[in-house]
RNA sequence: GGCGAGGUAGCCAAGGUGGUCACGGCGACUGUCUGAAAAACAGUAGAUCUCAGUCCGACUCUGAGCCUCGCCA
């Protein structure tokens, strides 16, 4: 019997963990959170990090804000759940780390090389398309126009051409079932967004933002999530109060584009409306039957 | 009210002797994706305040109007 993998993806605010909660009641299950930010500890709030007060949500808080992070080390943490439970729900809002489970990540193994980066770190986009040609051409030819100019990914595509192959671990085949979650009005989406974001900050917000900056220094979280770089920019008299907070919803509703953009090609995904007062009812007969099946 | 400066995309903004004008940035939109993915990157769309005049031709020159800003009253 194949092992069972519920996924829950979707994109932000759309209730897609404490759907996953009340899920995960209804079967043998363990529940572990796919989201780049909420990895984070102390950076709870302004993520909008879910703690359930009943189950454990596995994959969040792995690490602090100073450390490094990558798929690949989200992928090691969580892992092992994913053979010792009989159904693993994984929530999430990021598209990669849903990928590393789904589909596999072969290349995942191939761990950063710091002396080559810090070698690649000064060249030009000219200068690293024409190392990476030189080095593997079949892959530079196949990459497209977007990535042959990003830096980051060109990098990468260099520290894996040289890197000794190894023998890529095969990856898990799943039976898997795979929810979305969306709203299908989006001036609802809008306003629900606005709302999050406002209760975020009379939740403290600021003040965790700023409990986070006297730890930690301010360009590492700068980039790092949406809503600390409107904060911070607040904070430091750029922004207005208004001002953070039309920014900080500009940035989630940019984020939750490119969510949709990444989860609407993935084939086979159900879509629900996430308003829709029967959807708990409908969701549970769904996965209850594909469970049993 | 007087004097001065100025009105170019949603915002900021460059320019030129009158010649298909229209740099760029932010934002917007669309997309990319095998170790930073709430990241990074790519592509697309969008403008000369109004009216009149000169001219083959006006965003550019002239006049009037409207509006904004600064200084003076």
């Amino acid at each position: 019997m194949t092992q069972k993998l519920l996924c829950i993806v979707g994109p932000t605010g759309t209730g897609k963990t404490s759907l996953a909660v009340d899920l995960s009641k209804q079967l043998p299950s363990v529940l572990i959170s796919a989201d780049s930010s909420q990895v984070y500890r102390g950076m709870d709030i302004v993520t909008g990090k879910d703690h359930p007060q009943d189950v454990i949500l596995h994959g969040i808080d792995l690490v602090s804000p100073s450390d490094p992070l990558s798929v690949s080390l989200w992928y090691q943490k969580v892992k092992d759940l994913l053979t010792k439970s009989p159904l693993p729900i994984i929530v999430g809002g990021t598209g990669l780390y849903v990928k590393a489970i789904t589909e596999g990540i072969p290349t995942m193994s191939i761990p950063p090389n710091p002396s080559l980066r810090a070698e690649l770190e000064p060249l030009s986009v000219l200068d690293l398309q024409l190392h990476l040609a030189g080095l593997n051409s079949k892959k530079f030819s196949e990459m497209n126009n977007s990535d042959k100019h990003n830096k980051r990914r060109l990098v990468r595509a260099i520290e894996i051409a040289s890197a000794i192959t190894p023998n890529f671990p095969k990856n898990i085949s799943h039976d898997t079932l795979i929810i979305g979650l969306k709203f299908n009005n989006q001036d609802r989406y809008l306003s629900n967004l606005k709302s999050r974001v406002k209760a975020r900050v009379e939740g403290g917000a600021i003040e965790e933002t700023k409990l986070l900056l006297s730890k930690y220094n301010a360009d590492l979280l700068s980039h790092r999530a949406i809503g600390y770089r409107s904060i911070i920019a607040y904070l430091g008299g750029s922004l207005t109060r208004s001002a953070m907070l039309t920014s900080w919803l500009a940035d989630e509703y940019a984020y939750s584009k490119r969510q949709m953009t990444w989860f609407s090609k993935i084939k086979n995904v159900k879509w629900y409306e996430c308003e829709d007062p029967h959807l708990f009812e409908k969701l549970a007969e769904l996965v209850t039957s594909w469970y049993h099946k």
